[in-house]
DNA sequence: TAAGAATGAATGATCATTCACTCACTTAGG
DNA sequence: CCTAAGTGAGTGAATGATCATTCATTCTTA
């Protein structure tokens, strides 16, 4: 049992790896650095996760865990899909915009090898965003394109906006929001 | 001189970093890796380059010439900004689509190590491409986000579309410009 | 034959990962 | 209470793999 005064070391060097990747990109990440960031000797990361992979993942899914549960709070499932959008939009951004480091690690996160195996896990885990993305009402408006593309074009341009160091206004954030509805819902 | 019976080496060694870049990401595109895929020693790519960096940051010029080159080609430069817009569009897609290796490695270079290097090269020698995003008739109809974020809701749509294996008929193409365009420009 | 191109084994750096060990803390027995 | 054995997190030097890069040597070609 974990008393009070200790210290939850693997959350630790999570977010070592978060500041990491955030700030030098994955290159600038090694395990060694990690866990000096994380200020524990370069065996400990071991003790917790399996090898970096494993950490990195975890990481990956701790952050979309928190982006899916922060933009589904007081989120409307029966209301109309261009408010559901919106909604999930908003909410997403409110909650990388209040720490850029997550934004930063995503965009990171998006081309490196990693990817292909984070993905997988996140399916298996339950992505709370993605099932509301499949949803069938919104299916039947989205355009054919590859789900990467679709979310290239609407989440993940607020994303990069963020890791980008923007900010956007109450008006403009809604901008954006009609804009990207507009880019992935087939024309009328 | 090379005389027409010589191979182009340093083409061939950028044509093999492209190609293992996009099938295996810079991970698996180490210098041994893109010598044995050009089919020449470990050492040639040296003679020809100073460095990896050198290597990767004249492949990436390349392309990006090449895409703006090909974007330009029949380019009305008196047209209103939206039809220079979809031309430019248009040009990039037919030519991404046409050889997707292309888009598979602007896509791992986007949020690599070398983007930034690399970004200062393009701007040192002449983008095209860019040059005419900051043509000050289309400035001032585009919303206020950084360059980067209007690539990737512009452009960078379509490079990771092609390199997501999509593929489009001309009118899923119209449609795409002109979301896109609405994406990128100030609401009327 | 001179000059540049090409070679590929060798070098040194960096990394992920391992493991024998230490230490703090818990538990069981007296 | 006190103490001894047990437990597992934490350590950090060592290991082996991989890499980018070098350079003495060989080959090509003009």
């Amino acid at each position: 049992m974990s008393s009070s005064t200790t210290v939850d070391r693997p959350a630790a060097i999570r977010a070592a790896l978060r500041t990491l990747v955030a700030e030098r990109g994955f290159h600038g990440a090694s395990m060694s650095a990690v866990a000096a960031q994380a200020g524990v000797a370069a065996g400990t990361a071991y003790v917790h996760y399996e090898s970096k992979d494993d950490l990195v993942l975890a990481t990956y899914v701790e952050i979309k865990a928190e982006l899916g549960e922060a933009a589904l709070v007081g989120y409307d499932a029966d209301a109309v899909p261009a408010d559901r959008y919106r909604h999930l939009v908003r909410g997403a951004y409110s909650h990388l915009a209040a720490e850029p480091e997550r934004a930063k690690f995503l965009t990171q996160m998006e081309e490196s090898p990693f990817y292909v195996a984070a993905h997988e896990q996140l399916l298996e885990q339950g992505d709370r965003l993605a099932e509301e993305a499949v949803r069938p009402d919104l299916l039947d408006v989205l355009v054919d394109l590859p789900p990467q593309v679709i979310y290239s074009m609407s989440l993940g341009v607020v994303v990069r906006l963020i890791a980008a160091g923007a900010t956007l206004t109450n008006a403009e954030l809604d901008t954006l929001v009609a804009s990207t509805w507009r880019a992935i819902t087939k024309p009328v």
